[in-house]
DNA sequence: AGAAGTTAAGTGGTCAGACCAGTTGTTGAC
DNA sequence: GTCAACAACTGGTCTGACCACTTAACTTCT
């Protein structure tokens, strides 16, 4: 019990080291040599805590140069995982599922939520899916909940495709104006849950 | 631009070792020597792989045993993500207001997809708000929306304490039973809504 | 023959040292 | 001042060694 492993050990340190130094995104931290002296374990063993926090999408290393902080939102965690989970058709009829659920909560989120200054600023958003349903996700004010949303869109854009018409975005426009949730479900159910299961 | 690093080779080489090979959860993979032999790379870079492959939750190393194929589910990445999130107070905000919103989801999809049986596993749950409402979102049949409530539990009992009384697992019991979506809504306000501001 | 203890082989975990391949900053010649 | 060469870093990789642990085969004793 009381062997627990040393990368992962290291792998903790660092990370305190990172918190308590207070770095911040582009920020550099010490060399893979100095931090191996510095804890006390071998190089190899802070190698590979440094691979699972740039798994994590939280550091990068540039050869020559050195390991770098990493501006968080880069999930390239994401694809990977979803490689592996994507597999079975269970899988990916979870995905449906769960998005569209997600997309409903969020959008009677929004419509309680909703400012004019939002409204302005979904309505000037492109007019693509993506774009468009992201402005509703950012007007829940919830950050959490938009990463969610990030994540589910981004393994959904993997499989499917979304096409709506034009007109989705400006019927969806004025429910939300309205504030009216009712109106903005009856939207997204014409236009979407019909869409989704369109093989890409 | 050639030289792509080689742990990240050899981790896409393992991984399609292991989807051509077929290993299910339980299998074991050839061990590090052999790898690196097979693959013509030094251990060092197969461990480096694997341990990227480890935290995804894909494999799990047991010294003396060997690598072994992990079923799916357990990825403590998500975990380990949270930890480097979950700081702010508007973090703490967001979490609690989105574990509400995908619980509530969760109890209505539950309620159209209850049977007799996944009613009685329920009643039979222990009385901690983690395992029944466990068994309720495993109700919903959907995998997904069950690991993202793991998460979002599992970053809030790191924060918060959530204490129902006795009567709530009944009440909610008998909702179900009923199917009735209004009234599991109504005792999840209840007992829950309230309850979830109590600092740790 | 069967049970218990011992041994050897194999596995992951860790370390140290070497070398390669890039980057950066300095130095020195022009 | 410019620019080329160099030295001193950095991460990336490999090798070989040793430790801790598990397993299975092999004794040995009853």
């Amino acid at each position: 019990m009381t062997t627990s492993k040393v990368y992962i050990e290291t792998f903790w340190q660092i990370h305190r080291m990172i918190e308590e130094a207070g770095l911040q995104p582009g920020d550099r931290l010490p060399s893979e040599r100095e931090l191996a002296e510095r804890l006390q374990v071998g190089r190899s063993s802070v190698r590979e805590a440094l691979r699972a926090l740039e798994l994590l999408g939280l550091i990068e290393t540039r050869r020559g140069e050195g390991t770098f902080m990493k501006p968080f939102g880069e999930h390239q965690l994401i694809q990977l995982l979803g490689s592996f989970i994507l597999q079975g058709n269970r899988e990916k009829r979870d995905l449906v599922e769960t998005k569209l659920l997600i997309e409903r909560t969020c959008l009677q989120l929004a419509c309680e939520r909703m400012t004019e200054e939002k409204l302005e600023h979904i309505a000037q958003a492109e007019h693509t899916y993506h774009l468009f349903f992201r402005r509703i996700v950012e007007a829940t004010d919830n950050y959490l909940l938009l990463r969610i949303w990030l994540v589910l869109n981004d393994f959904f854009e993997h499989v499917y495709t979304i096409d709506v018409p034009s007109k989705f975005y400006d019927e969806m426009s004025q429910a939300l104006q309205k504030k009216c949730c009712v109106e903005t479900m009856a939207v997204y159910e014409r236009y979407v849950m019909q869409n989704m299961s369109k093989d890409k």
